[in-house]
DNA sequence: TTTAGAATTAGAATGATTCTAATGTTCCAA
DNA sequence: TTGGAACATTAGAATCATTCTAATTCTAAA
C-alpha cells in the first residue's frame, strides 16, 4: 500500500485549497506557489515581466521562463485567467469570480467589474448550433473616472 | 505601356460610403483601400500577415509595414476593428455591426454571433462612476460544433 | 510648378514569448 | 534505500509580431 503523505497538520489556506488541484496534472512546486501567491496578492492585473520582477524578490533565482511556465501550468489548471485587451504583453488575474476588465486606454489601468445581476452570454449571442462555450471575456475599453476628469 | 486605368465615374459603393470618412484626416491612398476592400472581403479575421499574403496578389509592391500602416489607420478611423482573442498576432475585422467574436480553441475558427436580444453591457457590470466606455469586446471561447463532434 | 507634408518601402530594431539543451529534483517501483 | 523516468528549472538562443528608421515617392495646395 502506498504510504500516505505525512504531511503537515496544518490547515490549508485559500490560497493552498485552491493550489490543490495542481496535484493531479503539476506538482505544486514552490515556484508555482509563489507565482500564484504573488498574483494573488496583486490587483493590477500584472504582466509576465511584472510577475518576474515581483517574484524575484522572493526567489533571486528565478528565470523568466520559469515564471511563463508557472503561469501555463496554473492557466492550464484553471486557477488563474489570462487576459488579452491589447497588444503586446499578456496580463494575468487570479480573480476567478465572474468578472470582466474595464480597461482604461488613457492611463492603460486595468479595473475588475463585478455584474451588478446575471449575465447569460449564451441568453444574447445567436451561436452555431453545437457550440460550446468554456468560458467568456468581456473587455470594456473606455475612459477611467481620474483620466475623464482631466 | 498600358495607361492608368480612367476610373468610372460609378455611384460610390457601400464601402466608398464608409472609406469617405477618411478624407478628414487621413488621404484614401490605394492601398488603403485595397486592404479595407480585401479585409471587407474576408470572414475569418484575417491577421497582419494574411492581409498582407492577400492584399499582395492585387498589389505585388506592398510592404508588411504599409499593411500594418493601413490597419492602424483605417482602426483609428473606426472603419474596422482590432480583436486580440489569444497570444500572437492580433486580428482585424470588418464587420462593425454590433457582435462577439467565437473563439474555437480547437481549430481556431473565429465566428462572429450577432445579438439574439438587447446587450447593454453598462446594465449588467458595476463599473466606477465616471467611466466612459468608447467599445466593448466580448470573446467568447470554447469548441465548434464541427470540433465536438468529433 | 513648387513644395511641404504624408505615404511607402526595405530592412533594422524591439519586445514578448517560446524553444533548447544542460542540469537539478521528485516520485515510484524494485 | 536506490535507480531511473518524468518533470522542473535555468540561461541563453531563437522565433515571431510589431514598430521604427531613413530614404524615397507621391499628393495636394499655394
Amino acid at each position: 500500500m502506498p504510504p500516505p503523505t505525512q504531511r503537515q497538520p496544518a490547515k490549508p489556506t485559500g490560497l493552498d485549497c485552491r493550489l490543490a488541484v495542481l496535484g493531479k496534472d503539476a506538482r505544486l512546486t514552490p515556484h508555482r506557489r509563489e507565482v500564484f501567491e504573488v498574483l494573488a496578492a496583486s490587483t493590477d492585473h500584472p504582466t509576465a515581466t511584472d510577475l518576474y520582477t515581483r517574484v524575484k524578490d522572493r526567489s533571486p533565482h528565478i528565470s523568466l521562463a520559469t515564471v511563463y511556465n508557472c503561469l501555463d501550468h496554473l492557466t492550464t489548471a484553471g486557477l488563474i485567467k489570462l487576459v488579452h485587451l491589447e497588444r503586446g504583453q499578456s496580463r494575468y488575474c487570479a480573480n476567478l469570480h465572474e468578472h470582466v476588465h474595464f480597461h482604461c486606454e488613457t492611463c492603460g489601468k486595468v479595473i475588475d467589474a463585478h455584474p451588478a445581476s446575471d449575465f447569460d452570454p449564451a441568453k444574447f449571442w445567436n451561436l452555431p448550433k453545437g457550440t460550446r462555450i468554456t468560458r467568456t471575456d468581456l473587455a470594456i475599453h473606455g475612459t477611467c473616472d481620474a483620466c475623464a476628469s482631466k
